[in-house]
DNA sequence: CTGTGGCCACAACGAACAGTTGTACTCGTA
DNA sequence: TACGAGTACAACTGTTCGTTGTGGCCACAG
């Protein structure tokens, strides 16, 4: 199916008469009657009764205009959306599942009007160097990994710290504790695949096992999240860190079971980046809705890198 | 744009790789090539960055992949919305803000899942017939016209006694009455263009006119509810009936007035046709949704026509 | 350093498609 | 009965699309 036979089902379907719709598409009325008659053809219903003074929909063809028009409109945001000017917000995260969606589904509730495009970039030196070519509008990372100041035009803001909490199958010996402590989590297996060294997010997990002498595997490719969580589901003496906020997606949950960890809890740092000078009218209204839902963690035994809080963390 | 390039680019990027896209399209490499080159030339973006193992998606890839996603899970319901065999509840109104489309969209509230198509029929012996025939599966319709008796395998259920108002402009006569009562408006013109005699909604205001003696102008075209309520804002000496659930899309509403009518206050009898053989799963879920969502009206004081009446009409 | 395998792009060719012009048909109307 | 308005069919043509064949690039192994 062509959107252009589409656009001419429409336009003839307004006009009443595909005379009209051809002098509206600028081509010949005998290339709307090919063209509406291959798409009868190819849906196997007669859309227009053609009648000695123009052509009306039948009743396939009026149930099937609407879904016509939104077919047109879906393409027009879909073009949209790789428009360089005034196209929608481009907002990169971690995953899908993290807090940082979560966050963007809450500005997408409070502001549906607003156009946005979530995509996923590797890590914050490739976000940052999209940020400053335009490629997108504003990320969520985590700043200040050492040796790698922002650049002076890339602005940013705290928006929320998510404590991590383990995640483990239903056979695992912290299964049913209550919480945990990070010291106690010396003496298990934490396994997180996937980790790539140089990355912000390697940073903060290297300073967090060199803080308080954990043992975190990164053997083994990543397969993706379920993979994960199945390993996890089915392997007694493994587990793993996951943020207090990321949905899992998972059929019966298959025993999984979130434990938090205290004494101090760790929480990842998201912040908001952009350019300084970027000027998407969408970037102040989100600004203005992130900094409204932040504002309310308590700060009291948790612990990030040094690095990534300006305020300075507490210390077991 | 074509939906083929877009499967295309969405094939290409689930893979990861232009080679196994093809083998999934069944068409060669080349093929696959060309058509992602094609689609990048139209909108002016780079999609995939090229690897010596494969593609992967650019910035503008991973933004445009949700879109073309979207693009074609609409053209799947566009294209289902006119197979023959499970498709979805094909339901027949009187105009697209009428009381009906009202019930439509509660339905639609309370059962999300369930897809609808509307259509708007001429009157209800086309909406029989296409009820017979299969075209469509329920219709809303005024029942029991004289002369029209429903076929033995049409069922029908009265669903909604929708009160008829009085719309004037601001500078009608009765623009600032609290209500109005039947027999004071024989004293007025009203004005309903596009009346079609033979219909059911006709002999509806026939019988209204007969009864009480009022004057009904059907003259001059109709151009749509935009000129008719044009019309009726500027003019003073002119009114027209509206249904009490008719949604009025009128910018600042032009100082358009609704009077209730009484004594007694005269009500459109919504039905719900179907035929018994129909065997839509949707079917038996509107039935119950719509029994549910009746019996909340008080019947004193309205007038219906006879016919169209399982009880008797209160008279004046 | 070189051979090899995997993958993508370019070129040339043939088939299919889409659009144009010209013409015939139908129906309502003066 | 002729005419106007509108659509469908036929023949022709230019373009597009997919195929085969080929070359280039890169990673990896020997």
């Amino acid at each position: 199916m062509d959107l252009n036979t589409v656009r001419t089902f429409v336009a003839a379907a307004d006009a009443g008469q595909f005379q009209e719709a051809a002098a509206d598409l600028a081509v010949t009325q005998q290339a709307v009657s090919k063209r509406i008659a291959a798409l009868e053809r190819n849906l196997g219903v007669r859309l227009f009764t053609r009648t000695p003074r123009g052509a009306e929909l039948t009743i396939d063809g009026q149930a099937f205009l609407p879904h016509a028009r939104e077919l047109l409109r879906v393409a027009e945001r879909a073009v949209a959306s790789v428009r360089t000017g005034s196209r929608p917000l481009r907002v990169d995260v971690i995953a899908s599942r993290s807090a940082q969606s979560g966050l963007m589904r809450g500005f997408h509730r409070a502001h549906p009007e607003i156009e946005l495009d979530v995509v996923m970039l590797f890590d914050i030196e490739t976000a940052v160097a999209a940020i400053r070519s335009g490629a997108i509008d504003v990320s969520f990372r985590a700043v200040g990994m050492p040796g790698r100041p922002l650049p002076e035009d890339i602005e940013s803001v705290q928006v929320l710290d998510e404590a991590l909490q383990l995640l483990t199958g239903p056979a695992h010996e912290l299964a049913h504790a209550r919480s945990v402590t990070l010291t106690q989590l010396a003496a298990h297996r934490i396994w997180m695949p996937g980790i790539v060294s140089g990355t912000e997010w390697a940073a903060y997990y290297d300073d967090l096992v060199a803080e308080f002498g954990l043992t975190i595997e990164a053997t083994g490719p990543n397969f993706g999240s379920d993979a994960l969580l199945d390993t996890i589901a089915d392997t007694p003496a493994l587990a793993t860190f996951m943020g207090e906020h990321t949905r899992l997606v998972w059929p019966a949950d298959h025993g999984l079971r979130r434990i938090p960890v205290t004494d101090p809890t760790p929480v990842y740092p998201h912040s908001l980046l952009w350019h300084h000078d970027n000027p998407h009218p969408a970037l102040a209204t989100l600004r203005a809705h992130l900094a409204a839902a932040a504002a309310s963690h308590d700060a009291a035994e948790t612990w990030a890198p040094d690095w990534a809080t300006p305020r300075s963390a507490s210390r077991p």
